[in-house]
DNA sequence: ACCGGGTGCGACAAAACGCCGCACCACGCC
DNA sequence: GGCGTGGTGCGGCGTTTTGTCGCACCCGGT
């Protein structure tokens, strides 16, 4: 995992240990080399040595804000790709992010794949238009609470009980909705 | 309205007549010159005669969808501002729109003064750290729940068999929902 | 006048929710 | 080892919300 021939490298830059280490393993997976950080200053210190093609920074981080990181990444070196995560998809902190240098932005949970596939559509510049000529591209009630309950749910690493009040209802009404769910939408 | 000095001018693209009139009332109301456009081309040509400092645009427009209207425009001045509308406030199409030279992207319904408070924000290049340590700020589900309908209403104009419809869900229910909340969250 | 489509509302069964309690497990602490 | 704390899974039960009818009404079009 020393040579660096051939590999291309991605850091990884988040505070939630299980996370991290799962999409570092899912990245090592797919031939790639992996670099993880759970600290800001730590990260750019990393960033430094390995030179990776690819930095993955949570919005929310100890001690310095992962915006910051990702300005001060994107001011060393502006070619560099950075995709920012987060636990809630907000419009405004997206804008920011992709103002300081930011490539791309996806929300939580995000899975590799997901990850892979915006590098490379980011890579090869075209602009996939999205939903442009709509109305029948609306998202049901139940996908939006089902996407939302999923965001604070991965907010509180999978605390129950806290996402429950966070999301203003009972416990046992998360318990039940996420076993009735699952299967899919 | 023919001259030029001491006037800030913006220009107006959306389909929703209403919606537009109101907004360039809006601006009037606050000393700008205002043009409106219904149609893509007509305000491309616009844009060119009238030299905006501003550009609002919706996103879902008849003919050319808004995001060509950005690109266009950001083409040609890499430097106006030009801030997005859409009815559903996606990170994708925000994204997109951004890469393609959107100053800033905002969901409906927003007033004059939410688009003039970007404005503002975006001529002065601070940026406003968003949301950094957040947990207390989440949305509960029923808020969540509660603007989605609303966006999916008013995209509906107010029909709301047709958004029940959209929502996935019964008209009936749709309609009980509507007469609870009111008053407000 | 007639019909289609949208709205408001009453009614009733079915499903979901709020809420309680209990058993269980993993920590951290004395 | 004991013990308290906090999270989870689950059963049950009363209340509330949905789903699904049906019906009366209004409006715009042929």
């Amino acid at each position: 995992m020393t040579e660096t021939v051939g590999k291309s490298v991605v850091l990884v830059v988040d505070d939630d240990d299980a996370f991290r280490s799962r999409l570092c393993r899912a990245f090592r997976d797919r031939g790639w080399e992996t670099h993880g950080s759970a600290d800001g200053s730590a990260a750019l210190r990393l960033a430094e040595e390995c030179g990776p093609e690819l930095v993955i920074v949570d919005l929310r981080l100890p001690g310095m804000g992962g915006l910051d990181i990702v300005k001060e990444l994107s001011d060393r070196d502006p070619s560099l790709c950075i995709i920012m995560l987060t636990g809630y998809g907000s419009i405004a902190t997206a804008l920011t992010a992709t103002k300081l240098g930011a490539a791309h932005y996806l929300s939580k949970p995000a899975d590799a794949d997901q990850i892979l596939e915006a590098y490379r559509r980011i890579s090869s510049p075209v602009v996939a238009a999205p939903a442009a000529g709509d109305t029948a591209t609306v998202p049901s009630l139940a996908r939006v609470e089902w996407e939302h309950i999923q965001r604070v749910l991965a907010d509180c690493d999978g605390n129950i009980s806290q996402a429950a009040k966070l999301l203003g209802l009972h416990r046992r009404s998360l318990q039940r909705k996420l076993s009735k769910y699952p299967p899919r939408v």
